[in-house]
DNA sequence: ACACCACTTGACTAATCGGTCAATTTTGGT
DNA sequence: ACCAAAATTGACCGATTAGTCAAGTGGTGT
């Protein structure tokens, strides 16, 4: 069973995802969660200490599972990769990615917001790096200045996202990611 | 002299850039505009079309003249482009880009700004495909898919601002834009 | 001089915002 | 069974929000 916390997460996570911070809420989370409005504050000590928890922690989960497969994976390492990239199921290009959603509402009104986004920004870029650093470490790529490549795959990929969000035309996103890999490829 | 109009304009457009269409106060624009409330209701309907009116306006004045050398470079284009793109001076890496933070915190939530930024987002890629297109033409580059190389190119722009506003960091743009030419002169 | 109209002023409203808190119920340990 | 702590309830608060409007100002054309 879920608890009221966990209630509270998930409700502000999706109410912080489809209005952003300022835009969310406090009672429509507490209506979406079924929480009573003291009970909220039981737990959090207010708005924004409950937004950067939801936030925190439900990317925290997302990306244990997301990119737990490079650890195990020994060959066909970018090929997994790329069919992760291409995977448009797991996107929803109308609200775009959370990560930078709450990046360029938050991180230049806020401290506390600019401080967890740079953090999970930068697991993000590592995780991508990683992906590379153990491709050549198998031999599927030459070796390479990953930092940069990770940091280059990582803006096109939120660039993607935006302009699938713009046009609200996902093949928009598949064919930047296309070219993307190509781009990767390149680098064999 | 700036009319009162013009100065709604330069404030609204100034507070929506720095905290978002949801998170820009009608009283502090008011402030910053030196106009009382009434005198702006005179010029907009309300606070939603005035925020239109000074995205869509500010922006067009913008790329009017960003983008206007295409037009008489007959040599050197591709050079004048990634001089352009290298160019920090003229970027905002706190707020980011005006374009990409509206459509993030926008398109889900709202029609009219939805088709406002899909405009504007398609222009901005219309432009970069016009350079791609003349460069063809002057034979600066081999013929291609100049439509996904624009898309590919304003994505990977996009996400470069994204990731320096991340990061706080100036250089990732730089690094994500270095990478980038090098992709585009690979198509030469 | 008068009238007309664009523009400005600033007080006002209703609704919503995030946040507080005392009273109450539920739960778990002994 | 009893107690204390944890959790829940819902009324209430001040501040701020976008928006309204009647009254007034100032310039322009006749």
């Amino acid at each position: 069973m879920e608890t009221t916390r966990e209630k509270l997460i998930r409700a502000t996570f999706d109410e912080v995802f489809s209005h952003g911070y300022q835009g969310a809420s406090l009672s429509d989370i507490l209506a979406k969660a079924g929480v009573h409005k003291g009970s909220m504050y039981h737990f959090f000590a207010n708005k924004k200490e409950m937004a950067l928890a939801a936030i925190e922690e439900t990317i925290l989960k997302k990306n244990l599972q997301k990119y737990s497969y490079v650890e195990t994976y020994t060959s066909g390492l970018l090929e997994a990769f790329y069919t992760q990239l291409k995977d448009t199921s797991v996107r929803d290009f109308k609200r775009g990615c959370p990560i930078a959603n709450v990046v360029q509402e938050m991180s230049n009104i806020d401290e506390e917001f600019n401080t967890l986004m740079k953090s999970i920004y930068g697991a993000f870029r590592a995780n991508i790096k990683a992906i590379f650093d153990k491709a050549i470490e198998v031999g599927e790529m030459k070796p390479c200045d990953t930092t940069k490549l990770a940091l280059f795959t990582t803006s096109t990929i939120e660039g993607a996202i935006l302009a699938a969000k713009a046009s609200g035309n996902a093949q928009d996103y598949s064919d930047v990611i296309e070219e993307l890999i190509e781009h990767i490829e390149g680098k064999r």
